[in-house]
DNA sequence: CGTCAGGTAGCCA
DNA sequence: TGGCTACCTGAC
């Protein structure tokens, strides 16, 4: 068990504000989260984050790994101020005041936003429970069993075999990424630059424009990205455009302008306080 | 039953 | 570009 100390921080808000789906409540305050093959039952007290991750007596690094993952080196007090210089948006910051955008691996953001689309969140989490526990290492943690989440080099599921997680259409979708996962296709995606990591992603077959703005955001933590879905673009629509209906492109360009290099935790403040309340 | 859910591909003008 | 529709599946 370590113990992690926190500011501008708050893990309900963090897990629920829709960048993640492999996350169970306990109780109040208390979760287990999983990420690839790590597990961990999670709570906050304060600012103090405890975290047990099984990992006691050998050598991972779980200090490290959680701080990086929960994003706790990012000053988010000089980002906050900025974007509340926006007088519309400075409510939702106020209310979601503890949202981080975590650090997720990208394959893991790749297949589960593909599971995502025209999908509602408990079938999306159902998606990926079922393709973590046919595709997945179990894993037995404080008496549970729980399944990791598949790792890419390791499997060659066919679309049939891929068809019985109940993915529906989302199905051919995932095979064909999964593919482009082993022959290469994203090896040194980080690298590359905004415009060219979101050509890639929308070369790709079943990723669209908020696929991809969601792997850049979550995926490759390019935290100037925009996802726009249906409930952003209602709400940027009541916000910012007098009720007006306005096209995606629109948004976009207006969420650049306005938001700038923090665009992307604006989106999370906004979709938070819209899901929530 | 029909509709809808954190979209996208395919087709058409 | 922009508009339209089908789409797996599960929940109302």
């Amino acid at each position: 068990m370590i113990k992690l100390e926190v500011k501008d921080f708050n893990l309900e808000q963090t897990l629920e504000c829709g960048q993640c789906f492999r996350f169970k409540k306990l109780d109040d305050l208390h979760y287990v989260v999983q990420v690839m093959n790590q597990i961990a039952e999670i709570k906050q007290i304060g600012n103090i984050l405890e975290i047990d991750d099984g990992h006691d007596g050998d050598t991972f690094n779980s200090n490290l790994f959680w701080s990086h993952y929960f994003d706790l080196n990012t000053d988010y007090d000089i980002i906050k101020k900025t974007l509340s210089k926006d007088k519309i948006l400075k409510p939702y910051i106020e209310y979601g005041s503890g949202i981080h955008i975590l650090n997720q691996p990208f394959e893991e953001v790749l297949i589960s936003f593909l599971m995502s689309i025209n999908n509602n969140i408990p079938n999306i989490k159902r998606c990926i429970e079922n393709y973590s526990r046919v595709f997945g290492d179990l894993i037995n943690f404080k008496g549970n069993q729980y399944y990791s989440f598949p790792d890419y080099p390791k499997i060659r599921p066919t679309l049939e075999e891929i068809q019985n997680c109940k993915l529906g259409f989302r199905a051919k979708f995932i095979v064909d990424n999964l593919q482009r996962l082993q022959n290469g296709y994203y090896h040194n995606i980080e690298l590359f630059t905004f415009e060219q990591q979101y050509d890639i992603l929308v070369s790709a077959y079943g990723i669209g424009p908020k696929v991809a703005n969601c792997v850049l955001l979550f995926g490759l933590h390019r935290v100037d990205s925009f996802p726009i879905d249906v409930w952003i673009k209602r709400k940027m629509q009541d916000l910012y455009f007098d009720g007006q209906e306005v096209s995606n492109k629109t948004i976009q360009q207006f969420a650049t302008n306005q938001f700038g290099e923090f665009a992307g935790y604006a989106q999370q403040y906004i979709f938070y306080k819209s899901i929530t309340k």
